[in-house]
RNA sequence: UGUCCUGUGGUGUAACGGUAGCACAGAUGGUUUUGGUCCAUCUAGUCAGGGUUCGAAUCCUUGCGGGACAACCA
């Protein structure tokens, strides 16, 4: 969490300023109580970011406090596992909830009591239409509905057979309670909207207490109200429902003392992004299909994903700062996401050096066995990580891209008589080279000048590139998974005719083996970043092993001349 | 042919009746033992018409564009 103390004046986004307004008129005792209310039926993705970084960035912002509470009013598709990684991921992104984690099925019976007097108002009644029925009578945007001929029953009737569902006298779908509002309203929800139905199904937490469950409507908001929650954020699909968040409220509250918090719902737009998809049920089906590896597969816009793929805490955030929130529908570019985790790992990345496509190159002049340890920077954006040495000797391994045979005139790296500089080591100059019969170069041969060592006078000699490598005898191999963009189409789930899944990118995730390490990485741990020098961040995999090193790439560096070349 | 929401550079987001700013992307130049970073410069915008006003991105109005709403999901 920040420390930091609130900047009132510092501008954010308009929902800060409603909140303040609130505050100046004196609403709810001046107090501000934020929620995170993430139902357990997947993981949470990056759009789940943005809410969570608002919800408890405004409590920070104002000093208060943020809830986490499950909507766990569907015990079909809710389970366990969601419940803990949702935790995981909250906690990973750097915030902490107040007190114990809420969650609306401890709220059941207030729940049902105050069902009880709506019916009592003559606000509620249980009905026994058909979803068929119930969907015909609904009318459409244009046109009102009809009412349900169980729309007036007596009072009695109504009190018995709610406490009959609740018995669990009735079948699934036999019977529901209904709101009575207006059939004939211009917003659907407000047309006698469904209160609860039966689901003979044992909840994750209830376990077979109840077998009927409230719908999300009748729970939200007076789950909000039971929590004193101030300011109940959610997104703009919410928006028709707020009317009826606010009439279920004022029914609960008539005829009671005016509380000191009566919740405010407030909408802003969700997050998109491009290239991806963000719909819980299309990355279920991803998991389910084995199109990726599971939720936390590192193409997954999942927070478990991102996580696994090297983001860290901070670059997410700053991600969602950057976004900014609205009222207007956006698509965000996935570029922002990764210049973000790139802004981030440059600061705090050791710089590491890792050939992925290795190709030999022999320094003919260096004697056979000696082992020259030269000492390089960790990062040079942080003086106090330090540095390091690392063995230099006459085999090592280049980058197969950082020589060709006819290079081009602006080739700052190897060719037949050009020279380069070894990062941290020597300027080399390129003698000869040997092909396979096939035309692949197998190896390089080069001459190196003793006098340009790193640090030596003559090292300042301006040459036009500098190579990584890795000595050939130290090196340590290592498997490194190289991904792309999932989807090959911007917006993949735009497309009325063609399923998400055909603008799958089928080079999402590429594998190298035998990619030669410098000796350090020996030692790396799970989850731990690095920049692989010139190439871009990468993380170790939480497979991997001290005998079978597994990295991930997190993303590449800029680069202008592969942009320059395209 | 309903109700509600929403239109600011390519993408996001500020400006709350008083100089349209910031970030990303893009372009150019400089520094550099990472073709990274960093620095500098540049490109590019108020959906359209009408009205109110000394003055409109902002208020009113009419169009037009985009989105949401007819799950016993949340």
């Amino acid at each position: 969490m920040s420390s930091e103390s609130p900047k009132n004046s510092e501008v954010k986004n308009f929902i800060y300023q409603e909140i303040d307004r609130d505050l100046a008129e004196g609403k709810n005792g001046k107090k501000i109580l934020t929620r995170f209310p993430p139902e357990p039926n997947g993981y949470l993705h990056i759009g789940h970011a943005k809410s969570i970084c608002l919800n408890f960035g405004i409590a920070q912002h104002y000093n208060a406090a943020c809830n986490l509470r499950f909507d766990d009013t569907n015990p079909v598709k809710e389970e366990v596992e969601y419940v803990d990684s949702i935790q995981e991921d909250i906690k990973w992104l750097g915030f902490k909830w107040e007190g114990e984690p809420k969650y609306a099925s401890d709220y059941f019976e207030q729940l049902y009591e105050w069902a009880i007097k709506l019916i009592r108002k003559g606000k509620a009644y249980v009905c026994e239409l058909t979803p068929e029925e119930i969907a015909a009578q609904k009318g459409t945007p244009t046109e009102p509905g009809q009412e349900s001929p169980y729309r007036n029953r007596s009072l009695a009737e109504n009190l018995d057979l709610f406490q009959r569902m609740r018995n669990g006298e009735f079948k699934d779908g036999e019977k529901i309670l209904r709101a009575k509002i207006d059939m004939a309203s211009s917003n659907m929800h407000m047309r006698d909207p469904i209160m609860y139905r039966i689901i003979h199904k044992p909840h994750h937490r209830t376990g077979d207490k109840w077998c009927i469950y409230p719908m999300y409507d009748y729970t939200h908001g007076q789950s909000d109200f039971i929590e004193e929650i101030t300011h109940s954020i959610c997104t703009l699909e919410f928006e028709v429902h707020r009317p009826l968040y606010n009439w279920f409220l004022d029914q609960i509250l008539e005829d009671e003392a005016t509380p000191e918090v009566r919740p405010r719902q407030i909408e802003f737009a969700r997050l998109n992004l491009n290239y991806t998809v963000m719909s819980k049920r299309k990355l279920l089906e991803l998991v389910q299909k084995g199109i990726v590896s599971g939720w936390d597969d590192p193409r997954m816009p999942t927070i478990s994903g991102l996580r696994r793929r090297g983001y860290t805490p901070e670059s997410v955030r700053m991600f969602a700062e950057k976004v900014g929130v609205a009222r207007r529908e956006n698509v965000i570019d996935i570029g922002l996401l990764e210049y973000c985790v790139r802004e981030d790992l440059n600061k705090r990345a050791m710089r590491v050096n890792a050939v992925l496509d290795p190709v030999k190159l022999i320094i003919t002049n260096f004697p056979e066995d000696k082992v020259e340890m030269m000492e390089t920077i960790n990062n040079p954006e942080d003086e106090s990580m330090g540095s390091r040495t690392i063995p230099f000797s006459r085999e090592i391994y280049i980058e197969r891209d950082d020589f060709m045979e006819e290079p081009p005139k602006k080739f700052f790296r190897l060719g037949p008589g050009l020279e380069v500089r070894l990062k941290s080591a020597y300027i080399i100059k390129c003698e000869d080279f040997k092909k396979d019969e096939n035309g692949h170069i197998t190896e390089i041969y080069c001459t190196y000048d003793p006098e340009t060592r790193s640090g030596m006078p003559q090292a300042d000699r301006k040459v036009k590139g500098t190579l990584h490598w890795v000595s050939a005898s130290h090196a340590i191999d290592a498997e490194v998974r190289l991904y792309d963009r999932l989807f090959m189409n911007e917006e993949p789930d735009g497309h009325r005719d063609v399923d998400f899944k055909e603008y799958l990118n089928p080079d999402s995730l590429k594998t190298l083996a035998g990619c030669k390490l410098e000796p350090m990485l020996a030692d790396a741990k799970p989850l731990g970043s690095f920049q692989f020098q010139r190439l871009g961040y990468f993380c170790v995999d939480k497979d991997s092993k001290s005998d079978r090193l597994i990295f991930n790439k997190t993303v590449g560096l800029k680069d202008s001349w592969a942009k320059a070349n395209k």
